[in-house]
DNA sequence: CTTGTTCCATACGCTACCGTATGTCGGGAT
DNA sequence: ATCCCGACATACGGTAGCGTATGGAACAAG
């Protein structure tokens, strides 16, 4: 799944690999889609648990766990949850049951952090605001390739991470033209 | 290519789609991966292309520009360009070749952005983090499926282009714990 | 009129899959 | 001892796709 996405979840090449045979896979599960569905399922649920347990902060420390969200999920350190992830949400792109557990992981991740954004007194819309950026950054980053560009990955992080979790928003000087 | 990604281009879907053989495709092209690389090189040229199309500013306007520059990418009327981007972009997860490309493209893409924020009067590193937070926002945000979050998705969009062109940066009150 | 080149069409072999049909084997229930 | 059923394994048919081999029409050169 991590390495091959969707496609590199082939009926015969598990079972080869689980040791097992076609004939046991089919008892298992209806068909390679019955599959799917229960990885889809699994998946959800575990990112479920995830959130909560990411976004749980004790009172007061609400903007250090903002920082913590962002940190886990630009981390490289867990770039295999990333690549399912991101596999996941390729597969959406073109499945729509796929999509519709994406839509229900992607609003629970963010009405959890748009809480932590409320909870440190921000505005429900700026909170609304700065949670989607807060994700879309880290789903989007994830997918650039950006050596070249900085060489100083760590400041570049951390000033990104500060951007989303602190700048004060400028909007009354009026928009662009 | 928009609709199932680099998977969906075989060969002979391709031949009888374009109402030609097998046999004149291999005239053409050696085999499927040199069709691949030719696609590559094509969608490259056209990035680069496109780059500093959108990236010119007349002189004052550059602030415009980078608000152009995200609602360009986020809009959906460019749906069909941004699903050909993530399909070159999961190519390139499991594809040197194609990771070079985009590493390639990023880069210029970076460049050419920060280049807007730095006219803006914005300083260097602040530039680079402005810029690197914006395509990894618009990107990441045609990964997402958050209509049920928020009502007002003008508003929101809006606001998180305000946050990445125009925010005022907060580093100096020390770091979070 | 032959010969060669370009450009394409047809036909083939091969592999990787999917899903199904059927065989088998151990352990309760009777 | 027999029967049945759960939990596999084996074998098969079928499709989609890649790449190759070969055939052939059009056209130009000599």
């Amino acid at each position: 799944m991590a390495e091959e996405g969707i496609a590199g979840l082939r009926v015969e090449v598990l079972a080869k690999r689980l040791k097992v045979t076609k004939g046991s896979f089919y008892w298992h599960f209806d068909d390679r889609r019955d599959l799917l569905m229960a990885i889809l399922q699994h998946w959800k649920e575990g990112r479920l648990c995830d959130i909560i347990k990411q976004t749980r902060a004790q009172p007061g420390k609400e903007l250090a766990q903002i920082y913590h969200v962002i940190d886990v999920y630009s981390a490289s350190r867990s770039r295999r949850g990333m690549m399912i992830e991101l596999a996941v949400r390729d597969w959406a792109r073109r499945d729509a049951e796929a999509a519709a557990i994406v839509a229900e992981v992607d609003d629970v991740r963010l009405r959890c952090a748009r809480d932590l954004f409320l909870a440190c007194g921000v505005p429900m819309e700026e909170a609304s605001s700065r949670c989607m950026l807060l994700y879309a950054y880290v789903f989007g980053v994830s997918l650039m390739i950006y050596e070249k560009f900085d060489s100083d990955v760590v400041r570049l992080k951390r000033d990104i991470a500060d951007l989303i979790a602190r700048s004060q928003s400028a909007r009354p000087p009026e928009a662009a033209t």
